[in-house]
DNA sequence: GGCCCTCTTTAGGGCCTT
């Protein structure tokens, strides 16, 4: 099971409504349209492949790598083709041999798990100093709801405006939920997403260090936990195998956007857009480096795994 | 501030996030 074949119909919506990102300012879903394009690509589409190639690092010293196996659909490469490359399809449909099982059973195999791509942004670096102004999420098997993002009242004046955009007098305001009263609400929003007996697998770019320990401060800081079977996935030391890592900048998310020709529109430094443009990175260096999500899973942290500090009271 | 790399490990510096 590969990104490919969960997300890309979702990631064809997603290239389509690049620039008609959700300007919701809370708690308002956003709806996906299912693209006739893709819809009548399936139609004529033949049953699932699958394949097993070899995957290594290639970055000296990696200390991450990821062993084999993906499986694609021939529907997913089909309906992906104003997505990707011609030369990427290529390397794709090279891949496929037929999967017996699958063939004989025709059962589409169901992803292992509810990946959601997510972004902060906050008032500053320090997790215990510093509090969450906005949320987004994005889940990548796509449908109605798909997204969600929301501003935080910190209640504190925010010094950093000028990097994210948002203003004390944006988030200080009785309407704005305080991390507290979104923490339910995020939950029963993951809840609505998640398989039965299946984990949620989030991702984000340097959360390992950033954005998942600051989401567990906030946890603690409201006395809350975290459900446990809350996977976590960091971008960063994946994008590190194909970049030079000492590098400044090489592997940010502006510079990974770039190197793979990601049209980015709407504010920067904004959750929303940042999680949209790494849905298309985690698509484009899963797929360069062969990541399957098992593999994803497989190399996955808990809550347990990252070291926090307490937050300041 | 954790992680990673190296001119390292009895340390120091750079990256990445807002």
């Amino acid at each position: 099971m590969s990104l490919y074949s969960i997300c890309c119909g979702n990631f064809h919506q997603l290239w389509n409504s690049i620039g008609h990102s959700c300007r919701i300012r809370f708690l308002k879903s956003h709806s996906r349209i299912i693209s006739e394009t893709v819809l009548q690509n399936r139609r004529h589409k033949t049953g699932p492949f699958s394949t097993s190639i070899l995957a290594r690092s290639t970055r000296k010293g990696s200390k991450q790598s990821f062993s084999n196996n993906r499986h694609l659909h021939g529907e997913s490469v089909e309906s992906s083709i104003e997505v990707f490359k011609q030369s990427d399809l290529q390397h794709l449909k090279s891949l496929q041999c037929y999967n017996i099982e699958e063939k004989v059973s025709g059962v589409k195999p169901e992803c292992p798990a509810t990946i959601l791509v997510f972004d902060i942004e906050t008032t500053g670096f320090s997790r215990r100093g510093d509090r969450i102004i906005e949320f987004a999420v994005r889940d990548l098997a796509g449908g109605k709801n798909s997204t969600f993002q929301t501003l935080i009242n910190p209640e504190r004046v925010i010094p950093n405006t000028h990097i994210h955009g948002i203003s004390t007098n944006m988030v200080c305001r009785s309407d704005i939920p305080r991390f507290g009263e979104f923490i339910p609400i995020l939950l029963q929003y993951v809840l609505s997403r998640q398989m039965a007996g299946k984990p949620v697998l989030w991702v984000a770019h340097n959360g390992k260090t950033f954005d998942v320990p600051f989401l567990i401060c906030e946890f603690q800081r409201c006395k809350m936990e975290m459900p446990g079977d809350w996977l976590f996935v960091d971008t960063l030391p994946i994008a590190r195998q194909l970049v030079d890592g000492k590098t400044k900048g090489a592997a940010t998310l502006k510079t990974l956007t770039e190197r793979y020709k990601i049209p980015v529109n709407g504010d920067a430094h904004r959750a929303m857009q940042d999680v949209t443009a790494l849905c298309y990175v985690l698509q484009k260096l899963t797929l360069e480096l062969k990541i399957t999500v098992p593999q994803l899973l497989e190399n996955s942290f808990r809550v347990s795994d990252v070291a926090t500090t307490p937050a300041k009271k």
